[in-house]
DNA sequence: ATGGTTGAGCGTCAA
C-alpha cells in the first residue's frame, strides 16, 4: 500500500532581528499559514532567545541557534521535528549559519536544512576581500557537504543562501556581473552546490525569463519604483521531490511594511 | 563614481 502523503508548506524568511520583528513575525505567520518557518538573521543569543514566541504563534516544536548581533538561524514547525541533525561547523567559525531537522510524517521521514550563506562583503575579490573568500568556501564546503551523503532523497533546502544564480534573478545581469551575490564565480558556485541533487522549487514554477526578486535594498528611496531587485532566498527540495511540488509564493507585499526587512518571504508547498 | 539605509548596541561593523 502506497504511504499516506500530506502537503507540507514550507517558508523561508531573512527577519533581521527575530526581536525588533515579532509582530512582523505574526503577519508572516498568518500570511503564509506556513508548517514549517526557516528564519536567517535572527540576531538572538540562545540564552535570550523568546522561548514562548514559536508556541505562541502555533509552532510547538522549534529549534535556533543564535548569537550576539549577527547571523542566527531558527526552524519554527507545526509537525513534531524526530531529531536535529549535527551541523558541521561551517569554514570553522561556529557562526550559526545552518540548522538541520528531521520531520517526522505518515511518508516517512524528512529532512530539513535552513542556510544563512556569508553575504560576501563588497569587493568580489577573495585576495583583497576575506568576507569574499569565506563565502566562496562556505559555498564549496556546503557542496562538498552534499556531495559526501551520496544520492539523497526527502530533503528540502531553504534559506538566504545570498546568492541571485539566474539572469533574471537580478534587475540587471549585465549591471551586477560585477557585483556581490551575482558574480559569475558565486553563481557557478551555488550551480554546483544544486547539482548536488536539488531542485529549486521556485523557478520550477516561475521558469525564466520572468523577473524574480526577493529582496530590495534598503537604500532605495522607493523600492517599488525602481525594483532594484534580487532573489536572494530559495528553497530547493531533492531531485526526488521535483514532481511533488504543488506551488510557490513569494509575499512581496512584506516589503512595504511599516518596519520591514529587506528580504521578503518564501514559501513553497510538497506533497511529502 | 558614489551614496544611499538599517540593525546591534554603543565602537563601528555588517549587510
Amino acid at each position: 500500500m502506497a504511504p499516506r502523503r500530506r502537503r507540507l508548506r514550507v517558508a523561508t524568511w531573512n527577519i533581521n532581528s527575530l526581536r525588533l520583528r515579532q509582530r512582523e513575525l505574526a503577519a508572516v505567520v498568518e500570511a503564509v499559514e506556513s508548517d514549517i518557518l526557516c528564519l536567517q538573521e535572527t540576531k538572538v543569543p540562545d540564552e535570550l532567545f523568546p522561548e514562548l514566541l514559536p508556541p505562541a504563534l502555533g509552532f510547538p516544536h522549534f529549534y535556533r541557534r543564535g548569537m550576539k548581533s549577527y547571523n542566527g538561524v531558527a526552524i519554527f514547525s507545526r509537525i513534531p521535528i524526530e531529531t536535529m541533525q549535527e551541523s558541521p561547523d561551517w569554514c570553522g567559525k561556529r557562526d550559526c549559519r545552518h540548522l538541520a531537522v528531521v520531520l517526522d510524517l505518515p511518508g516517512g521521514p524528512l529532512e530539513l536544512h535552513n542556510f544563512y550563506v556569508p553575504a560576501g562583503g563588497d569587493v568580489p575579490d577573495p585576495s583583497k576581500n576575506e568576507k569574499f573568500a569565506h563565502k566562496l568556501a562556505f559555498l564549496a564546503e556546503a557542496r562538498k557537504y552534499f556531495v559526501a551523503r551520496g544520492k539523497f532523497t526527502r530533503t528540502v533546502l531553504a534559506g538566504d543562501l545570498n546568492v541571485a544564480p539566474l539572469e533574471n534573478d537580478v534587475w540587471s545581469h549585465r549591471q551586477l556581473l560585477d557585483v556581490v551575490s551575482h558574480t559569475p564565480v558565486e553563481t557557478e558556485a551555488l550551480a554546483a552546490w544544486q547539482a548536488t541533487g536539488f531542485t529549486d522549487a521556485v523557478r520550477h514554477f516561475v521558469p525564466e525569463p520572468q523577473k524574480l526578486f526577493t529582496w530590495w535594498s534598503y537604500r532605495n528611496r522607493d523600492w517599488r519604483a525602481s525594483d532594484r531587485g534580487r532573489r536572494l532566498d530559495h528553497v530547493w527540495v531533492s531531485n526526488d521531490l521535483a514532481g511533488a511540488l504543488i506551488r510557490q509564493s513569494v509575499l512581496k507585499d512584506a516589503r512595504d511594511w511599516k518596519l520591514a526587512s529587506d528580504h521578503v518571504p518564501v514559501v513553497v508547498e510538497l506533497r511529502v
